[in-house]
RNA sequence: GCCCAUGUAGCUCAGUUGGUAGAGCACACCCUUGGUAAGGGUGAGGUCACCGGUUCGACUCCGGUCAUGGGCUCCA
């Protein structure tokens, strides 16, 4: 007699044991058509699970996300499906959700092409179409590894030897494909109506670099046609902004052949670049930083007694020269603590906070690179803070408050923080992990914050903090970090004289707020979708001219606003004002300003933004006031 | 580094069983001096990524290299 409460509080009573299924008809037959799954006592189950004793229940749609990722695990299981009745012989082995859709890894003796996703993909048609039952049986670990066995796939049988023996596997059927799966699944192939294989890509079975390279498949599904639209649609504005293509059509940077992962700066995104160098130097302006510069070429026995050479030696360019070897720096660090060391350093001293817009050079692997954001050449807004163990929270802290700063002058508030602790290769004591460890997670609790722990992902010579942020495209950027190191001051002889006279050995910080310029300019150019606010953009406004009677008066224009500090250029070209308006808007100049021979008869000019907006006709002055506080104020 | 795809004019792209290349935009010159998203005409511009092979002949076929793109792995 179980007795059902659903999420709104109401109960149901049944004489007998229910499925999901009929309590959805019971309810009404709209629902009973739209149900997927369910959530039985927090438990994800199936519609054919039964219900058997009083239970709290949620019936899963659509709409819902758990009800989502169900209808991508089941497409991904039609997806293998479909795959298996065109290609036999290829073995399947997983296929989990990701984010907008799923993957599903094949092995298959050749590649898969265009055109075999395109036959998949009419074969998951016609099988969805069919609307074929899902089943679920339960088999006994040994039962379900003889079952995968006797169909040839090999790779189930290795993911079911890694599972603890004891354990009821779960299998689902549809028509004739059975794939070992924990569920829950959707009941019938009909209820996948709106997904499209996307492409074709190489993984290494588990994830690792050693072993064997699948063949993946990704698609995308949604409740609905209408849904997988928007979702194509939203692709395509993302590919609009992409850096690459923006950086090429705004004239800012390229990249070619001959430098792989390296750019040429063009004059405008060299504007941009020296702009937020500009930005960051104020920032640290006031706290306690000194800049320095250190060189591009270290011998090479200096990164061997960092430590670095002998853990990334394969990722650092070098070069010979009068029987020397030099290492290209790939970080600042030793650099900086030779700088530190030149001096005798009193606990007084401390903390001492050297700032480099360090030039680093690593050989990243090939396939790695990517537009900006993985690139062999990039400049770190770097800092090295030493201090005593007792600074460590306050620095870390005064840190983590610059940080939200920088972020919220470009507009990004939705930051996340994450912790990251001893990897399994590292230098330094198990008691200096602790302390380091424990330092840092007491910075974040003291102020308040909500942060992640990333077991696993520190630095080989210490944890770290990492600053993560959302762009306008919801898109997670890593960026900031602050990373404590115990180990290579003490390597590379730093120490300072304590309180007591005893030579101790200073607390390194290693922290970046941007990252890499290269890299957040990237990022911003794609979160702005190229339209940088008037204090980033490289040009900020342009005079316009109707005709060449106005040359005149729109060059002392714009050569006074350029003395007033603003970053402006006239556009005097024997063009009719449309086509210069249009170029003008598309390169994404916050402000075009048009004169003509009204306007220089009464020393205005006409202000129209790259939106398109209309704002009248101003005086220099009032232009210029304008200007001037929307640059202060970092408007958006 | 691994898997797949791609590489033709500054950009975006055509080029159909192998017979040394086209368009639009951009560029140059000329006409036009026009008031808020493309005025008109003429012209110039390519070692078809690079190297090698097959062939009478290769942008086209084959092999290799490099780069780029999408993933995987990695990311001090």
């Amino acid at each position: 007699m179980p007795e059902i409460i659903l999420p709104d509080g109401s109960k149901r009573n049944f004489p007998e044991p229910v499925t999901v299924a009929e309590v959805a008809v019971d309810i009404g037959p709209g629902l009973a058509r739209a149900v997927l799954a369910a959530r039985v006592n927090g438990q994800l189950v199936d519609t054919s699970h039964r219900i058997t004793a009083d239970a709290e229940l949620t019936l899963l749609t659509g709409k819902s996300d758990e009800g989502l990722e169900i209808i991508r695990h089941s497409t991904a299981h039609l997806l293998a499906m479909a795959v298996k009745q065109l290609y036999p012989e290829a073995q399947v082995t997983i296929g989990p959700t990701v984010e907008n859709g799923f993957y599903y890894d094949f092995s298959f003796h050749r590649p898969f092409t265009l055109d075999d996703l395109r036959a998949i993909e009419a074969r998951m048609e016609v099988l969805a179409t069919a609307d074929l039952p899902i089943t679920r049986s339960v088999l006994t670990r040994e039962a379900a590894m003889d079952f995968f066995q006797g169909l040839g796939e090999h790779f189930k049988v290795q993911i079911i030897a890694a599972i603890p023996t004891g354990e009821p596997l779960s299998l689902y059927t549809q028509g004739d494909f059975t794939d070992l799966c924990r569920g829950p699944h959707v009941p019938t192939t009909g209820k996948l109506r709106a997904f499209k294989l996307m492409k074709v890509a190489g993984a290494y079975w588990r994830g690792d670099s050693n072993n064997e390279m699948l063949q993946r498949i990704y698609g995308t599904a949604w409740p609905d046609a209408k849904q997988l639209k928007d979702h194509l649609h939203r692709l395509e504005e993302a590919e609009k902004r992409d850096h690459r293509k923006l950086g090429r059509e705004l004239d800012l940077f390229h990249t070619q052949e001959e430098a792989p992962g390296m750019v040429f700066w063009h004059p405008r995104g060299w504007q941009l670049y020296v702009t937020l160098q500009d930005y960051i130097r104020a920032k640290l302006r006031g706290r306690g930083y000194q800049e320095v510069h250190t060189p591009q070429l270290l011998d090479r026995s200096l990164w061997e007694r960092s430590g670095h050479w002998e853990k990334f030696h394969a990722e650092m360019f070098t070069t010979a020269s009068e029987n020397r070897e030099y290492a290209v720096k790939p970080m600042n660090c030793p650099a900086h603590i030779q700088i530190y060391n030149h001096h005798l350093h009193s606990y007084r001293d401390l903390p001492l906070r050297l700032a480099e817009f360090g030039s680093c050079h690593r050989n990243e692997p090939s396939g790695s690179l990517h537009g900006l954001l993985r690139v062999r050449h990039f400049v770190q807004d770097d800092a090295h803070i030493f201090c005593t163990q007792a600074q460590i929270e306050s620095e870390v802290s005064h840190f983590i408050d610059l940080v939200f700063e920088v972020y919220r002058d470009f507009g990004f508030t939705d930051v996340r923080l994450a912790l990251s602790t001893r990897p399994p290769k590292r230098v330094g004591e198990d008691t200096l992990w602790d302390q380091a460890e424990e330092a840092l997670a007491q910075a974040l609790n003291h102020k308040g914050l909500t942060w992640k722990l990333q077991p696993g992902e520190g630095a080989f010579y210490g944890p770290k903090i990492e600053f993560a942020l959302a762009d306008s495209l919801n898109r997670i950027w890593q960026l900031g970090t602050i990373q404590l190191d115990f180990s290579m001051p003490g390597r590379l002889g730093a120490y300072y004289i304590a309180e007591d006279n005893s030579k101790q050995t200073p607390v390194m910080l290693h922290r970046a707020i941007l990252g890499s310029l290269e890299r957040f300019i990237g990022i911003l150019i794609e979160h702005f979708a190229g339209a940088l606010p008037v204090w980033l953009a490289p040009r900020q406004a342009i005079v316009l001219t109707i005709t060449e009677r106005n040359n005149t008066y729109a060059g002392e224009l714009a050569r006074w606003l350029c003395e007033k500090g603003f970053r402006v250029e006239a556009d005097l070209r024997n063009e009719k004002i449309g086509l210069k308006i249009r170029e003008h808007t598309q390169q994404k100049v916050p402000y075009l300003l048009v004169v003509g021979d009204r306007e220089a008869e009464n020393r205005t000019l006409a202000v129209r933004t790259r939106r398109g907006e209309d704002q009248g006709v101003l005086s220099w002055e009032d232009f210029l006031a304008k200007l001037g506080s929307e640059v202060l104020s970092r408007a958006l």
